[in-house]
DNA sequence: TTATATGCAAACTTTTTGCACATGC
DNA sequence: GCATGTGCAAAAAGTTTGCATATAA
């Protein structure tokens, strides 16, 4: 789990500023568990910060992600949702309602060198992504796919 | 592996009509090892039918995928990515020249289902990516980021 | 002090949509 | 013949960019 503390400072250390903006959307990012979207990031971090600007937690998103602290999933629809937890796990997404959990699998690493060795790819990282109804829709009726 | 014929009769059957422009880009998504783009399509399929439009691409794909007969691979730059591969397989991707390879890996069958019960999700589908560089590009020095 | 970061708005990219025309069955 | 599919162009959605202003160090 990574530390809010060690992230500011890798950034100082690389010469990047720690600015107020910067501070709010990683605290937000490391501690959400809902793999929040640009705009869902925004919208929350704007009712205490109301100066914070789309662009700039775009360009917040994409440091981080240069800086491999948090991962970005881009969906179809063009959007993308982001995460914090880069360690090996398998993310659930729920097609009906958008939901996204984490579930750790730690066989996933014999799998990754299993893999590397026949493809002959060096492996940075990974995005494992199972796709079906949450426990929740399973029960509702009119199954209307997001995607 | 899918067969054309198989797709077509399918189509037929649930009442679709069948167009030379769905023959077209069935034929090349089913065939091809590449993981094209709607665009990569579009462009391949006008070298032999200048007639078919990008609208009409977009809206087979989306049919095929509809009908569970190819998977959209959506990447945060916007773009997706189709391949026809739908069984149980690992997607590594070069992230210096986009290429993506197919690993068929039959483990997976044992992972879903683990994760199935732990997480109480019915589970449809799968994407499993891992990220790194490909043979040829680990040898190459500029290590340009694609994404 | 000064190079970096921000905010705004415009630009860009990819995908979707509406509608008139064409066509498979 | 008629409901479905196509092509075009316009709209939408999400992201990136240019530039003047603000600010962290």
């Amino acid at each position: 789990m990574q530390q809010i503390k060690d992230i500011v400072d890798t950034l100082r250390n690389e010469g990047f500023r720690i600015t107020p903006q910067r501070i709010a959307i990683i605290k937000y990012v490391i501690d959400t568990q809902s793999h929040p979207s640009a705009e869902a990031i925004h919208k929350i971090i704007q009712k205490k910060y109301p100066m914070v600007s789309l662009a700039t937690v775009y360009k917040t998103l994409d440091l981080l992600r240069k800086m491999s602290m948090i991962q970005e999933l881009g969906f179809a629809d063009g959007s993308a949702r982001y995460e914090a937890n880069v360690g090996k796990h398998i993310n659930i997404v729920c097609v009906r309602c958008g939901r996204i959990e984490d579930v750790d699998e730690h066989s996933l690493s014999g799998l990754e060198s299993k893999v590397a060795e026949k493809s002959k790819y060096e492996i940075f990282s990974r995005r494992f992504e199972l796709y079906g109804h949450c426990n929740e829709c399973k029960r509702k009726k009119e199954t209307q796919a997001r995607r």
